[in-house]
RNA sequence: GGAGAGGUUCCCGAGUGGUCAAAGGGAGCAGACUGUAAAUCUGCCGGCGACGCCUUCGCAGGUUCGAAUCCUGCCCUCUCCA
């Protein structure tokens, strides 16, 4: 096992807060002296079945620490999703059924371990204990924790002064993510810094329980690919992990240069001293923006697609943006008979029907605003018929491509 | 339980009888510029084979030539009082 300062070099990367640090110095001497591992929790909705980069921040994190020879558990949230955390959106979340979760759960797991070593985690439900709770241990549990306090979250006290809408059992999710951790008697729980109240919560609530309190250690919730917001499904900013290659690496380069150096440290296992150096590269300007994002791109997508799939979307990327050509591998599109004018076909309607625009209406505005080219040359005109001949290459935008069969 | 305020298009938020598919902002999309970056400028931003038609303003009815706007009931939220 690694000295205890060693240790907390690869702990701290990217992390923006350990509460507190002292005691997590503690404990890993202790761990060190007695040889057995801090006991890493991490808890996960699987109310989402699928995961993005902003998801692998945690994940990369959970990794560090097995590799630094400690014991993790990531627990599915099944009982905790019928509440949903509170995020403010006061939507009611629809209860998931058994199945989903199984399903979501599986998903998961496939996904996890694109990052996570399987030898090393265990998965477990945390309906495996807050199910079978009685009423009676619901109020002992309640009984642990004040309104005042609960009200000092972040969202409560929001929402609270701005008068939006808090249900009563929204106070249980805290308290219920907070007993996982005494159900698991966990040394550390990691989370995004939304999750910093929560994660105090099981501090409390061990303590209450004769344990001693875990760590909260916080990483950074990451923005999108648009640079502001965090990235977020419903947001569309975000960069999927079962997405293509090409997807990946395509969005990876439409960051903000800004978020460059950040990705680097929380969602690549590029070296410390070498994501440094990168930095520093940056900043003097001997290294260029572009090439800095590129190796980023291609480091994001060997994580989740190996090596030979990177260079492949690299390639990829430079043939269609750099060098304006059309992709290797486009969706191709057979014309239905139904929309067939004879030899012709009314360009909006055939971008609707492949499923480049949702609706004709937005067609005409795409094809009015130039954007759609057919084998490269332009229309204009929203009442445009073209004759689409095998192997015709429609473009709508800038990365949407079909081909014609 | 009582009194008041309020529910508008993806989000915020104007609109209190026709001129409203609904101001403004944000997000988003497209074009120009680029390094598919940012910033900026411009346009679009419910649907429809489309200078017209259809659907939308919590839900359901009603008044009216005509309703997001008025009336009735219901649902939901907030504030104050108890």
């Amino acid at each position: 096992m690694l000295s205890v300062e060693k240790q907390l070099e690869i702990i701290k990367r990217g992390v923006v807060e350990i509460v507190p640090e002292d005691e997590l110095v503690t404990k890993l001497e202790r761990s060190i002296k007695t040889g057995k591992p801090l006991h890493i929790k991490l808890g996960l909705d699987p109310t989402a079945p699928d995961i993005h980069l902003g998801h692998t921040v945690v994940l990369h994190k959970i990794r560090q620490f097995q590799e630094l020879g400690h014991r993790t558990t990531i627990i599915l949230g099944d009982f905790t999703a019928r509440i949903g955390d509170p995020t403010g959106k006061s939507e009611t979340r629809k209860q998931l059924s058994e199945e989903q979760v199984m399903e979501n759960a599986k998903t998961y797991e496939r996904q996890i371990f694109k990052i996570l070593d399987p030898e090393k985690t265990t998965i477990t439900f945390n309906s495996k204990w807050l199910a079978p709770m009685k009423f009676a241990d619901v109020i002992e549990l309640a009984a642990k924790y004040t309104v005042a306090r609960m009200l000092e979250r972040d969202d409560f006290a929001k929402r609270f002064k701005e008068g939006h809408p808090i249900s009563v059992h929204e106070f249980f999710y805290p308290l219920m993510q907070g007993y996982d951790s005494v159900a698991l008697r966990a040394d550390v729980e990691l989370g995004g810094t939304d999750q910093k109240f929560n994660l105090l919560m099981g501090r409390t609530l061990q303590r209450e329980y004769g344990q001693e309190p875990q760590i909260a250690l916080m990483m950074p919730i990451i923005e999108g690919t648009d640079g502001v917001q965090k990235m977020s499904k419903s947001l569309g900013n975000y960069i999927g992990i079962d997405e293509r290659p090409e997807e990946m690496y395509g969005k990876t380069m439409s960051i903000p240069d800004q978020l460059m150096v950040r990705y680097f440290e929380l969602v690549t296992t590029v070296p410390l001293h070498e994501v440094r150096e990168i930095a520093r590269g940056l900043q003097s300007g001997e290294l260029h923006p572009r090439d800095a994002k590129m190796r980023l791109a291609r480091e994001i997508v060997k994580i989740y697609h190996g090596e030979e799939a990177a260079y492949r979307a690299e390639e990829e990327f430079k043939r269609v943006f750099q060098q304006h050509d059309v992709p290797g591998e486009i969706p191709t599109f057979k014309i239905p008979e139904d929309i067939w004018e004879g030899d012709m076909v009314w360009l909006p309607k055939l971008l609707q029907r492949s499923g480049i625009c949702s609706s004709t209406s937005e067609a005409r505005r795409l094809v009015q605003q130039g954007a759609v080219r057919v084998d490269g040359e332009k229309f204009q005109e929203p009442d445009q018929r073209i004759k689409p001949v095998p192997g015709m290459v429609i473009k709508a935008g800038k990365r949407k491509f079909i081909r014609i069969v």
